[in-house]
DNA sequence: GCCGTGACTTACG
DNA sequence: GCGTAAGCCACGG
């Protein structure tokens, strides 16, 4: 049964994070099928193949802050843009409290 | 085929 | 509670 790639099995996940919620790297990783792969999480994002269909925007780092590299046209603009997902925001952080997507604790 | 880098996470001091 | 260090995997050159 079709081993994905690495990255087709991260997307995977991603693409799955319902709207007004975010999932953290190690999150996804873990999903994916390793959680030593927060890292490759990071770079399969970065390589972000399908943009529009991956909400990247929608991965967050476990502080529930969006990373400083996001930059792909701003920042806050991430943090803006999941508020109009319905995702709650404490300042520039998400409220994990609520919106993560994950079943990870708790 | 090896080395370095990276949008991270967890553990120890 | 904060800071530093190490670990992990995959991709690019």
């Amino acid at each position: 049964m079709k081993e994905k790639g690495t990255f087709e099995m991260i997307y995977d996940v991603v693409m799955e994070i319902p709207k007004g919620y975010v999932a953290s790297y190690g999150q996804i990783a873990e999903l994916a099928g390793n959680r030593r792969w927060a890292r490759v999480v990071g770079y399969a994002l970065h390589a972000n193949p399908k943009p529009g269909v991956i909400p990247c925007h929608r991965v967050v780092t476990k502080d529930g802050k969006v990373s400083r590299a996001f930059a792909f046209g701003g920042e806050n603009r991430q943090v803006e843009l999941l508020k109009e997902e319905g995702v709650v925001f404490c300042e520039d952080r998400v409220d994990m409290k609520k919106c993560q997507w994950s079943k990870r604790r708790f």
